[in-house]
DNA sequence: AGAACACAATTGAACTCTCAAGTATTCCGG
DNA sequence: CCGGAATACTTGAGAGTTCAATTGTGTTCT
């Protein structure tokens, strides 16, 4: 790290207005869901990770995992989620260490009503303003940048075309 | 709202690829920062747009602009960096609802020394493995979604070829 | 001048996330 | 089959962000 190699011009703008609309972009879709559902984004993606999961419920990892999310943040959020009924904790007999989370009706309830408005603001905020190549150009810079950020490919997995789950 | 149009599967791909770099790669920078120069990212970039700024000085509001950053936030940040001894506010004669920030030489310190090590790891997660083309493409996204989420356009500027300020 | 309004910034409470530790359970080599 | 290592998850403290409310100051209109 002796001599730095600065972003030159191209590459900083670049960057600053990635960062920007990132920025803008969470906090338009956190708050969105929030104010129409109760549910931070993350929440809201947890609740979609199990509804794709065959049976609605995952293995507090597993869920983690799909998350890409820590352990100790899966857990904190299951705990409110739980406690708002929106899934339900339990061990499976035989295994007293691995932890099931699974969505209860209530919980699928509220991410059917939050998936049409959620759907509508992704929309919004990205789809609606992009090319299909631009669509298409995100897509690989994003599957760059995840091989970067996470070589194991953790999860790489999408419910096929018939997934069971709630889209988001 | 009546008819939600769903992700196709290519933009569900796209969007869920997208959520997870970014995720991971945020995590990525703020965990960099803050482990070698005691920084989170946002408050990394509150001295990178004073350093920018001439003198070294802003308005909380222009400050707060550049940043997309509710005066709250910001107010808090402050509040943490002046008491780090990294930035300095006071009033204007003659104006006394308005606060300037100013980075302090400690601050500007504390900024040099960040600067390689972050930008390190930015080319590192981001432009180490985009080619040229992808970094254009991710320019004009960005630039497109930037253009949704905050359409007055606040701040659009940056330093130009020879920026007083530290780069990032 | 005075009232209503807009603007600049701060505050506090609630919430989420991170990190470091801690508990409990299962796996595995000798 | 025993003891150490790995695994699964939780907990608590600390920090940052958000939202709503608040304070204080400038502006404007009549």
């Amino acid at each position: 790290m002796a001599d730095t190699r600065w972003l030159d011009e191209g590459e900083q703008r670049t960057w600053r207005t990635f960062l920007a609309a990132v920025h803008l972009l969470e906090g338009s879709l956190d708050r969105q869901l929030r104010r129409d559902s109760g549910l931070p984004h993350a929440y809201y993606q947890a609740l979609v990770a199990l509804s794709e999961a065959p049976g609605g419920a995952l293995t507090m990892t597993e869920l983690a995992g799909r998350l890409r999310s820590s352990p100790s943040r899966l857990s904190h959020a299951a705990a409110r989620l739980e406690e708002d009924g929106l899934i339900h904790r339990f061990k499976r007999l035989g295994d007293r260490r691995t932890t099931i989370a699974e969505l209860t009706p209530r919980g699928l309830k509220v991410l059917r009503e939050a998936a049409p408005g959620h759907v509508h603001e992704v929309r919004r905020v990205l789809f609606d303003s992009l090319t299909q190549e631009q669509v298409d150009q995100l897509r690989a810079i994003s599957e760059v940048m995840l091989g970067e950020l996470d070589p194991e490919g953790r999860e790489p997995r999408y419910a096929g075309p018939n997934g069971a789950g709630i889209r988001d």
